[in-house]
DNA sequence: GTCTATATAACGATAGAC
DNA sequence: GTCTATCGTTATATAGAC
């Protein structure tokens, strides 16, 4: 059988793993954190994964590889355009509410080093991401979209929907609110965005 | 006199340091590579700034010192709310499209240490921004917005504004795009967002 | 599989000659 | 101010007992 029970002691160093490097960055974080949290001595870490950098690659890898095939099936759904909309941003706020540590995590990760997961994200998001950029293009071409470049509409949708989390700290501040009042504002956005992505894609004037 | 010049080899190594911290951050630079970039004897790193983390402290700062200012300046400027909003816009493009490496490196470390720079933060940017904030409430409460909470709005704002800055690397990949496309990409957006922010936050449909 | 003890390597930092 | 050589610390990694 390939899936056999991973050992609860390997788990929890996975888990132990992903917030630390999450939130310190691959050379930020520190083996011996890791161990701490995982409640483990700090010899386990290298009896399951071997090396830092091994362990590394398997928390960014799955970081990635968890969320990708989920957003992925969102835009491959057989919907017209704005219910698709609709639904990939309300699917979408979803995931990252669940996984707000992700998307810094990588876009940090990735700026270090582009080539680390470069093949590998092209084949999982590129390719899937196209047919969704078809189908705007398409509603474009009948004049039911707004008049911009598929790539910039794809962008400023991405934009609304992630930089809230990967921005949270300097917003906290230039805001002057607390977690909870974050919290809070994460909740109204979620309420709103979808259909204000359709009204600023569709152009359309119902919200 | 306070500003006698500086030493050439002391600029040396500061735009070195800005470079390789902005890219790596504290953890991931190598004292060696920015000796290296800089062309200069490691031992001078020290000679010069002390420590590691002396040096990276003046980058990090100057990082943000340098942007605030004329950020928090251009939402102070007298002026209606759809010019300041589209003057804004034009010139934080501008500056951000000078230092690109900046947002991400700033949001990455902020997350690590929310408490490095949280007091300074506040003083140079949150309370200046507050009188844009109040601009914006007087003209929603006239009808003139989109029906939103101001806070909403303002972030709605700076997510387009920031976000293709910090998504580069992986917003490269998912539209199959290389260096010099991208550019083309941020030119294209410089020449419509400023009327794009004015159309979605001031609810006109004069684009 | 888990622990203690220790080896090894990397890196920041300093001493000292020039 | 600048260089070479080297120190000291820290962190990763391994050996070996249990």
């Amino acid at each position: 059988m390939q899936n056999e029970e991973q050992s609860s002691t390997e788990v929890k160093i996975f888990e132990a793993a992903r917030e630390v490097f999450q939130s310190k960055g691959l050379e930020g974080a520190r083996m011996q954190e890791i161990a701490d949290k995982a409640e483990i001595n700090k010899s386990m870490l290298h009896y399951y994964y071997r090396s830092k950098e091994k362990l590394f690659e398997k928390v960014y890898q799955l970081s990635i590889i968890k969320l990708i095939p989920q957003i992925a099936g969102l835009l491959n759904e057989d919907l017209p355009l704005e219910a698709k909309l609709r639904n990939f941003a309300i699917k979408y706020l979803e995931l990252i509410k669940l996984n707000p540590d992700i998307p810094l995590f990588v876009l940090h990760e990735m700026n270090k080093n582009p080539g680390r997961l470069k093949t590998f994200m092209l084949n999982e998001v590129g390719k899937k991401i196209q047919p969704f950029l078809n189908q705007i293009q398409e509603e474009r071409e009948k004049g039911n979209t707004v008049d911009l470049p598929v790539e910039q509409i794809m962008v400023n949708i991405i934009s609304l929907l992630i930089f809230p989390f990967i921005g949270r700290q300097v917003l906290q501040v230039i805001l002057n609110i607390d977690d909870s009042e974050f919290d809070q504002f994460i909740e109204e956005r979620i309420k709103y965005l979808p259909d204000y992505l359709v009204k600023i894609t569709l152009d359309k004037n119902s919200l």
